[in-house]
DNA sequence: TATTGTTATACTCTATAACTATA
DNA sequence: TATAGTTATAGAGTATAACAATA
């Protein structure tokens, strides 16, 4: 939550730095010393994706700072709900998350009583996973604020079909790159 | 380099756990066991948009590794190419990258003699930042290395249209989402 | 007093090895 | 022996406070 503007402070001070430049030949107007040119970087994939998910990231732990859910936390909850009776290994690495990394994560979970781990009759190694009520409460009104708060941005930055072809570039890009 | 594959190993195993479940009334052909339905999960902006996030740093780095460089050193040497003479506080803040933190960066950049460090005359706090010749050259690798095997992969799975709107979007949501 | 680069530090994520209890 | 969950641990990435040199 302490995430948000760290990275924008220097700004009016020295302005006469033209010494290092070499032959920096851009039509400069008198008094620009203080933005950068981004160049080829604002090009290239890698960048852009790494700072639109930063600022996604952030503005779903905005939207949902009254439920206190991050966005691992709520795709646990997604996940158990859609596959109710599957075991933290399967879980954990559907969501691409080592499973001792998962035990953690679970632990907050189970102790908020979002969630329940059920010893397996099967296989007693096994914990089958299943959303508690409240769990699946919160879970409701977390796919609510999600919605109405964190996607609908998405479709009035960019409008229902380009929000759409988005997300399917992304998806593509994330199963086949 | 340890990052690839680690998340896809549970398989063939378990072919007859059908008893944790509960009301999954979907459509399963038998022995079904495997598969976990990703539900509302592929349709989350944010979730779609990590997951591809790290398969393109992953890629990335791939290409590179004849280079040895990450993306966050790649887009430090473009963004000091574009912007010669500039100091550590505006090429780091540019880039969202705190100033205590570029200190390593930058440290490991000057040992490989990419990257100069120089004492300001006007300003003798700060540290003009400026790339070496051999910083050049291999700035200059690196971006053929991305462009042909890389960016290039990108127009091959989504068309150049559609890499160019899927960039368009990215930097949109990056600004002002 | 304020700012630049820096150190120290802490907290989160991510990754691997190894333990236990089961199979 | 192999697997599920767990612990311990290590490494990145990211965040803040505070210091020395300089303004």
């Amino acid at each position: 939550m302490t995430v948000s503007k760290t990275a924008e402070k220097s700004s009016e001070k020295s302005g006469e730095a033209t010494k290092g430049r070499k032959d920096a030949s851009e039509p400069q107007g008198p008094g620009s010393a203080e933005a950068l040119q981004l160049g080829e970087l604002s090009e290239q994939l890698g960048y852009v994706l790494k700072r639109a998910q930063l600022k996604v990231f952030e503005n779903f732990l905005r939207c949902m700072a009254s439920l206190q859910l991050t966005p691992a936390q709520f795709s646990v909850l997604l996940l158990v709900e859609k596959n109710p009776g599957r075991n933290q290994t399967e879980i954990a690495s559907t969501l691409g998350i080592l499973r001792p990394n998962f035990v953690a994560l679970l632990d907050n979970l189970e102790s908020r009583d979002l969630c329940a781990r059920i010893r397996s009759t099967n296989d007693r190694r096994s914990h089958i996973l299943m959303l508690t009520d409240k769990g699946k409460a919160v879970l409701a009104r977390a796919k609510k604020l999600v919605a109405t708060k964190h996607e609908a941005r998405l479709n009035d930055l960019l409008g229902q079909a380009n929000r759409e072809a988005l997300i399917a570039m992304l998806s593509k890009v994330a199963s086949e790159f």
